[in-house]
DNA sequence: ATGAAAGCGCTAACAC
DNA sequence: GTGTTAGCGCTTTCAT
């Protein structure tokens, strides 16, 4: 069987025009049953797939979707990315994912490479709304909420992401409820990463419900989301002595990284520290003894995303521009309610 | 300023041919240097970059790579694809990142999808190699054997695997010299992973050299390497009585599962059990108490799957077509030594 | 050193 | 219903 690869060659074995075929594929009616039957089954016999560089010129339609992360690694930007490619190769759609690394200068760089590449449209996880060569290209902006806002968003443009600020409340209010008074927050509001902002306001939410002042020794800022990073700011923590009873931590990896240090020193969770995450990754079921974590809806973030960016490629400007998913908690043993315990 | 958007108008402007323009992108020669400066300006001053797709459609050369990965949420995989991503973007190309989810189908619909794109080369981590689509394609198959060799590799693609066999042994060696001798083995033949069948023969070499007869209930054979499997797995080996002092599981992912079900049960690792995995990920540093793991150079693999596939689209023909990396044991608390205790 | 021109594989008028 | 044909934007002989 003589693999054929271009529509003529194709045109040629059912005997017929390319024009024909170009229908065909493209079901755009104008053809009769019975070619049409002939013509797919040589295509099938052949392996044929359209060159999409072809088609992408002709039609300046690539079908291609870049897609912006910081860092696949991340269980919950993984998640994320994976349910979104397939969702979109169902519809025919390839993606082109790129990492930033958290790094604005690669971010930038992406952006102009997938321009460049006629890309359909772009998923872009990222802080940042300035930039001018996505004036006329569909996005969506999911997970991560504007860093800094110039303006609203483009008309060719949506956002989608997590009520934070909630998950933030939930998981310092259920630290609370479990009798912790002096609970630590991992965090990292220097990173591009506002939804780091939203979880903290809610930490101090929950905070100021329950009547306690915000002390400064247990806010840890740190320079990134990091699990070894994180474990070295909880050892630093123990090492100067400075008590806590719970800690709040704004991702799963931090939280991660927050047990390895506890595990350490020899301190078990909860017995001796209350402990949450965000993200309910597989890393929160997995780790220490279960880790109580917020929950991102991310299968609907997924399907929100594909959703969207594939109405905007069509033409159809969609009915809101923003959209916040609601979050939940999962809990396991991290936050096993303490009987009455002194502090500190 | 009007956007130039086409070479022609470029050219226009400039008052040459798209033939110059075209050489001076591409830095062909056969132009003058003043020429050049102007052309240069003039492509600045419209922020024009070629269409990739016309450029694509005629050399057939896109700077786009293919990889395909069977799932993008295991971490073992995450921190290839993303090491390789960074390293291939500096060179100047962009990746399509497509996951299989296990499924040949998918994975067949994936090649064909990026060979219809014109990918430039495809990094593979599939066992299959009878693409006949791959023929004349620059392909790096990456940490997984062939799952069933039709003849040898064709001359436009290498390969590139750990030493699984080795890392099962060492593993299990390390199981069995801290005492354990009824050692159940987390796996799954069935999939397309022939890793799987290495990392098994190293379990299999371990146990002959100590002496230890195969015993056919604890070889847990699943369906998927997934955590929850392998979690209702443990959990029916207890709830069948069957007794066991260890666990070699062939990747992180079981082994987590493994925890999850032995913590449920009130065992402890490495009090009742002791424990191995097999990737050292992140979730094998996390997990319960930390698990040793066999550890694979993913930086390495990345490197050379990446100075491969460039020297390959480069028409340089690698020296070898077979690279074996090698595997080294991390140990953590999962296999703290037994002092000497009864079997069963 | 530069230009003219022939396509790469496909789609979309436009004919019939 | 089907065929003919003109490009999409670019690279690359082959001229000069």
């Amino acid at each position: 069987m003589p693999k054929a690869k271009s529509i003529r060659e194709i045109a040629e074995l059912a005997g017929v025009s390319t024009a024909t075929v170009s229908r065909i594929i493209n079901k755009n009616g104008r053809f009769s049953r019975e070619t049409e039957e002939r013509v797919l089954h040589i295509i099938r016999q052949n392996d044929y797939v359209p060159n999409s560089n072809a088609r992408g010129l002709r039609t300046s339609r690539t079908r291609v979707i870049g897609i912006v992360v910081p860092d696949i690694t991340n269980p919950h930007f993984a998640n994320l990315v994976l349910d979104l490619e397939m969702r979109l190769f169902q519809q025919g759609y390839s993606c082109l994912i790129c990492n930033t690394n958290e790094s604005q200068e690669l971010e930038k760089k992406h952006i102009q490479s997938l321009v460049a590449q006629n890309v359909s449209g772009m998923v872009l996880i990222s802080g940042t709304r300035n930039y001018a060569e996505l004036e006329d290209i569909p996005v969506v902006y999911v997970d991560r909420p504007a860093h800094s806002l110039t303006g609203g968003l483009e008309s060719t443009s949506v956002m989608i992401e997590s009520d934070n600020q909630k998950g933030g409340y939930l998981a310092t209010r259920e630290l609370l409820e479990a009798g912790c008074r002096r609970i630590a927050i991992l965090k990292c509001l220097t990173s591009e990463d506002d939804n780091q902002l939203a979880r903290y306001r809610g930490y101090q939410q929950a905070l100021e419900e329950y009547g306690i002042p915000l002390n400064q020794e247990l806010l840890l800022d740190q320079k990134a989301v990091s699990t070894q990073i994180a474990r070295a700011a909880i050892l630093n923590l123990l090492d100067r002595g400075i008590p806590f009873d719970g800690i709040m931590s704004t991702t799963d990896t931090m939280a991660a990284g927050a047990m390895l240090a506890l595990r350490e020193r020899g301190l078990c969770i909860p017995e001796h520290v209350l402990m949450t995450g965000f993200d309910d990754s597989e890393l929160a079921e997995v780790c220490g003894p279960g880790l109580t974590s917020v929950r991102q809806d991310v299968e609907q973030m997924a399907k929100l995303s594909a959703d969207l960016i594939l109405q905007m490629i069509g033409g159809e400007s969609p009915k809101q521009l923003y959209y916040q998913l609601p979050v939940s908690l999962t809990r396991r043993d991290s936050t096993k309610k303490k009987v009455s315990e002194d502090e500190g």
